[in-house]
DNA sequence: AAAGTATTTAGATATTTGTCTAAATATACA
DNA sequence: TGTATATTTAGACAAATATCTAAATACTTT
């Protein structure tokens, strides 16, 4: 829950998840779409696939992202305890 | 959205939660389940009412901190988006 | 094999964060 | 009114974090 959490916490980060959500990108796709430098991109992807919040996979020289939304499913019963 | 999940990420104002999930506490109460000084206590129930996450009601020379759970309901939304 | 493209790793740095102690504020009570 | 109790505020400090540039690694193409 730690892990979830801790990347959650971090706009970028919820972004790049925005984004995973529409489709699959490379590394280099998601660093364009901020204005931030690609190690740090690479960082918060690295934050996120801890999390297990996205996986990625090697094509070629490219690396492309996925989103995994069944961790989001722990969130959310996280929160369900919460709910009465 | 920044300052709930500002809020959720930390163990100690997790546990506050799940504390004041079962009853409404006084701060001292909240202080007295954790290793971890008043004042710091103090600190992550003021986080967690920024974020909305629970309110607060003096009566007489304590302060009563309760949970909104309608707050949740936003995370909760937040998550579904990324369900399917 | 050399050069180009994609991505990550390493190391540095400024900011944020969680914690503490000491002091301030607010209320209760004797 | 003075003392005790409850809580917060202020200020300090170490650890964590987001960012950067430079360099390393991995793959492609000529």
């Amino acid at each position: 829950m730690n892990a979830i959490f801790k990347a959650l916490n971090d706009v970028t980060r919820r972004e790049i998840l925005e984004l995973l959500k529409e489709k699959d990108l490379t590394a280099g796709d998601i660093a364009a779409y901020f204005d931030i430098s690609k190690p740090s991109i690479s960082h918060h992807l690295d934050i996120l696939k801890r999390a297990d919040l996205i996986a990625s996979e090697k094509k070629g020289q490219f690396v492309i992202y996925s989103i995994n939304t069944t961790i989001m499913e722990d969130i959310l019963q996280w929160i369900l305890t919460f709910k009465k």
